[in-house]
DNA sequence: CTAACTGCAAATTCTTTGCATTAGT
DNA sequence: ACTAATGCAAAGAATTTGCAGTTAG
């Protein structure tokens, strides 16, 4: 029905990984991808829960649930926590390439940036670094999270 | 009743910060504290309650979450989030000086490992990006965390 | 056809809140 | 004494589970 987004003539990107897996393409999973691939950013179960709403209003909540749980298994969805009690979901850049997820917080109203500096040096970083962690701990590392906490310059000024 | 752990003759090191605070001294939060400083590491709400439960068994799980959140409120404590569901405490360090905490969490069996490869780069890294984060949008950064997800030796091999 | 997937409702789990009581200062 | 702090029970919120019906391959 929906369906009109970056798909080829054998279907979209993500299709291989499915197949690969075991796993079908059905009509909930490929609305949730599209929602997680046309707003991108942090959203929670809830949020993708109305978009998808409003697109295929069959689809309960459960299934949200269930499809990200899966999504994140395959590693194309990272699932984060900004400490306010509900997972944030974000679809893994584009296709291949590592992807980074940095943000700033704000503990007060939770309002969250994403930020951009000296990424180039922080990738390097956290290369070097997983690389010497796989070796040192024998952990198959999938994925890693860089977050600052803080006060957003408003909640600063109104001090609460 | 218990309190034999580090103290002066005019009380603990924390006791500045409850009574600059208005905050009252009571043994509860003291028992809490003292759990958090002999264990140090990721302990979750139910954790600290056992623990104090066995030191003083009338504290209940309520008074543990609210000391909890002021302490996290106060600066002396952080709280992460290890993506099971269930927030984890631990104090900051020791005293004075900018305490860094990262983690290598098994994403298959929650196994949590503190790391300290190339700590002193991360440390310069993170207080130049804090800095430039603060200029740049305005945020007083509190806090940061660090941690990478993978999949530990065992539940490598095991491959579930 | 048949096993994976789905939706609903109920159940879990972690955390927070209301309120009468207790205890620091 | 005056209030902050506590404990209990109940409420809330996010996520998970059981199960019968549905659907992709």
């Amino acid at each position: 029905m929906p369906m009109r987004w970056c798909e080829g003539k054998s279907g979209n990107w993500w299709h291989r990984h499915f197949r690969g897996g075991g796993y079908r393409i059905t009509m909930p999973r490929q609305v949730i991808l599209q929602v997680l691939a046309e707003s991108k950013k942090h959203l929670s179960a809830e949020d993708i829960f109305l978009r998808v709403h409003q697109i295929y209003p069959n689809i309960g909540l459960t299934t949200i649930y269930r499809t990200l749980e899966l999504l994140v298994k395959m590693g194309l969805v990272v699932k984060f926590d900004f400490g306010d009690g509900r997972a944030r979901y974000e679809l893994r850049s584009g296709n291949g390439g590592t992807s980074h997820h940095h943000h700033l917080i704000c503990t007060n109203c939770g309002r969250v940036i994403d930020y951009d500096e000296f990424l180039d040096e922080e990738i390097e970083l956290i290369k070097k670094t997983e690389k010497e962690l796989a070796r040192k701990y024998g952990f198959e590392i999938k994925n890693h999270t860089i977050q600052f906490y803080g006060l957003c310059k408003k909640c600063n000024t109104v001090k609460k």
